[in-house]
DNA sequence: TTGAAAGCGCTAACAG
DNA sequence: CTGTTAGCGCTTTCAA
């Protein structure tokens, strides 16, 4: 009689069978910035995945890396959930040890540990492709604006645009790369774009004059452009410039830059967990996207021939590898 | 001897004490569209709120209105959460008597209905500060690029700008209104921004010539600015143009636009479920905050007493009214 | 196959 | 004031 009165309108109530079943259902997604388009972009494939899946999500956005590892310790002890989506941060390795204890599953995406299952953008393959794309263009002189040096795809990027340079025989110096200072979203934003392309600008001389910039974000080109513009320079005739990220807006700005398919890796890393949790035994794995540089204006090349047209078309490999 | 052990590294076992206290310590949020600009700043306020106060969040992302009160539902029957934030939709009538019943607390962000406390933005006066302002720079036929009329917003912005036309004595024409059809976001969006400001040139003929356009969102700003440029008009010389929300690419546009503070309203909203939870029986209260304008660039006010020095001054009028 | 009983790890109410 | 105990509403196990 009792499932009969369970038939109607009977909802389970959650603490209760998280109590005995020792599941949650829920996953807890520590992202910084949140802010910041790209990870909106990725948030959005997260949660359309646990839409799906009806699993819940519980946001905790991280202003700074002692944040992190907060959340990270309160994920863990409470219990609450299944498992975790770590974003673009170093995973603390002071955590390490108490994840694997416990068993609870973590995905890092856009970042990477040897213990756990990652999700990873070649952002050094990204970033040679943009700064190679400039100099067979036949520039010599190409500056770089990063984010901050502490943030590792800042890192990643210039080793990218370097590996490029050296490539094509062009000199590297630290006088034609801007990286941010710590700061609001580790200088991902429009001002520090804006700052750093002045600075590029400035210092630019006749002997040594720069004609394209690689700037690792769409956001930071945005500002770069205003720049460029207040300065009386014209993008791409004085200046071309190839980003990264294809946010929702590079579009508009008809930014050329190197597309990371967000939406797709937010996915991916949601069903990832979930398989995880299903298969705690199964050895860590990598996914790795790798960007595609997407041609429009601002790099000055007139002949596109992927452009617009371009399907979106992750090149995806799955390369599983044991521990 | 048990209390010494709790002291050292020990932290409660969520479920378990939510099933014991029947509190969980976790707000849901039923957002839409967070892809969009607006609701995410709104989004950081409310994080920032919650980390301040220890509550988790629960992120639930609607697409559409069905969606919304699955997971109103779902907030409801999982016991599971101990208020609700709801954005920018309308509250289904379904949903009311299950709350109440229930006792669980509501806080309507932009929207309103009479049991529950909200958090309102006076969309129809700012609509109409806007297109006042538009009227008294002696502009004399001006536009609307709106969105989907079923959003509430929408409709209010509708109301403010028709209120301002009578004011003026200018005569209000649906011809001169190019509302959204029912698409993404409402279309709250930079396309449809573009083809109705498309749409809007075309039809302004010599006879009746549109010099001014009012936008209800900065979005669908940058949208129509992109298509004027591209069919030769300048802004503001050609189409002056104000719009609404402020935000934080307005400024990079120089959009003369309605500001909304929206981090601080995501803060409140925050910290008002948690007041009510607190206090079940009181009033359901109502928060009304008035947008402001920021003159800038695209109204073509060269004179700007305000502009960007004007302080955000968020005027903020708190009345409790009784049920 | 179906139904009863024993916890899950806490909090709250109660007794000492 | 401190220590003990009875549930919270499920799942799981075990007996019928």
């Amino acid at each position: 009689m009792l499932s009969a009165a369970k038939r109607l309108n009977y909802f389970p109530q959650r603490h209760a069978r998280g109590l005995a079943s020792k599941k949650s259902n829920a996953i807890s997604i520590v992202i910084p910035y949140f802010t910041n388009y790209f990870f909106i972009e990725v948030l959005q494939g997260v949660q359309d995945k646990a839409a799906e899946l009806s699993v819940d999500l519980m946001l905790y956005g991280v202003n700074n890396p002692a944040e992190a590892e907060l959340y990270l310790r309160r994920s863990l002890h409470y219990g609450h959930v299944d498992g975790v989506l770590f974003f673009s941060m170093n995973f603390p390795e002071s955590c390490v040890g108490r994840f694997k204890e416990m068993g609870l599953p973590v995905v890092l995406v856009d970042a990477y540990h040897p213990e756990f299952d990652s999700l990873r953008v070649e952002n050094r393959e990204g970033a040679h492709t943009a700064t190679a794309h400039l100099a067979q263009l036949g520039h010599r002189t190409i500056g770089m604006i990063n984010g901050h040096l502490g943030a590792q795809p800042a890192q990643e990027r210039m080793a990218g645009y370097r590996d490029a340079l050296e490539e094509h025989g062009l000199d590297f110096s630290m006088d034609l790369v801007k990286a941010a200072p710590r700061q609001r979203l580790d200088g991902f934003n429009k001002e520090w774009g804006d700052t750093a392309m002045r600075a590029l600008i400035r210092n630019s001389t006749p002997a040594n004059h720069m004609t394209a910039v690689f700037v690792a974000s769409d956001v930071q080109a945005i500002g770069a452009m205003g720049a460029a513009r207040r300065m009386g320079l014209r993008i791409p005739e004085d200046i071309a410039m190839v980003s990264f990220d294809d946010i929702e807006l590079a579009q508009h700005f008809e930014l050329t830059t190197m597309r990371q398919p967000m939406y797709h890796i937010g996915a991916l890393a949601l069903a990832k967990v979930m398989e995880r949790i299903d298969h705690p035994e199964a050895p860590p794995s990598v996914s790795t996207f790798v960007p595609e540089l997407v041609i429009r204006r601002t790099c000055g090349a007139k002949e596109s021939r992927e452009n617009e047209m371009s399907v979106l078309h992750d090149r995806i490999q799955l390369e599983e590898s044991g521990t």
